[in-house]
DNA sequence: TTGATATTCAACCCAGAGGTTGAATGATGC
DNA sequence: GCATCATTCAACCTCTGGGTTGAATATCAA
């Protein structure tokens, strides 16, 4: 059924890490799981921007929430990062092969336009 | 003077990475220079907007634009991907740490609750 | 000059982010 | 049952994103 990387998913994902406070959700959460509540404490604006904070990066699937009776605890999903490491390795790569064959080129041309010495130039 | 990294770098790097559009213009630029207009050419939307697209990714210094003439000549600027990368790899570090964490604890769990086995426990 | 081409600028539209405040829901503890 | 605590829902505001169209600017070609 393969899920994950489709551009949407990427949109999503890339959409939510671009925020420092979600980032620093994130880092947090990277220690273990947090209360919403206690998640909000550090930051300064209300409990409910933070709140929709979380939901944005629910719906990346970069956060999951368990329910514990009142509490919510929020963890962290590494999922979606991979799937975007992925996609940037492969432009790494395609960039870097496009860089190489530039270098190729170059190197004909230069071996165009001085060839083997034999003497004869000039 | 390293201007790479801060906060607002990844920001903006990781909004103008936030859409399908922009991510196909650098997989084009990737391959090499594209005038603006053969560029904005396969896609199904006016060539403005598609200058708009190309002004956020020069914003998140993705992309360099070299002006000949009339002609703007656009390449792929890796640099602030690979920002992107680390700050991944430090959250990927931050979390596998975590995880090595739990682990140690869960085996120090285990240790105390079945001590070095000498029959005793019933 | 004059006309065509490459590109941006400007104004506008609509939807969605990111924040606020206030009320609703749902568990807990007495 | 009742007050309290944890959390979301709903309505609203303002700013920005992504798109449009139409006009402006700059270069090329004749």
């Amino acid at each position: 059924m393969r899920t994950s990387a489709t551009p949407k998913h990427l949109d999503q994902t890339l959409l939510a890490l671009a925020d420092p406070t979600r980032r620093a959700i994130l880092q947090r959460l990277s220690a273990g799981e947090v209360r919403v509540t206690e998640l909000a404490q550090p930051f300064a604006m209300s409990l409910n921007a933070v709140s929709k904070h979380i939901r944005v990066l629910e719906r990346a699937h970069l956060v999951h929430r368990r329910r514990e009776g009142r509490e919510h605890l929020l963890s962290f999903t590494p999922k979606p990062m991979d799937d975007v490491a992925r996609w940037m390795e492969a432009q790494r790569a395609n960039w870097s092969a496009r860089l190489q064959a530039l270098d190729d080129l170059l190197q004909e041309e230069d071996r165009v336009l001085a060839p083997p010495r034999k003497g004869r130039t000039r």
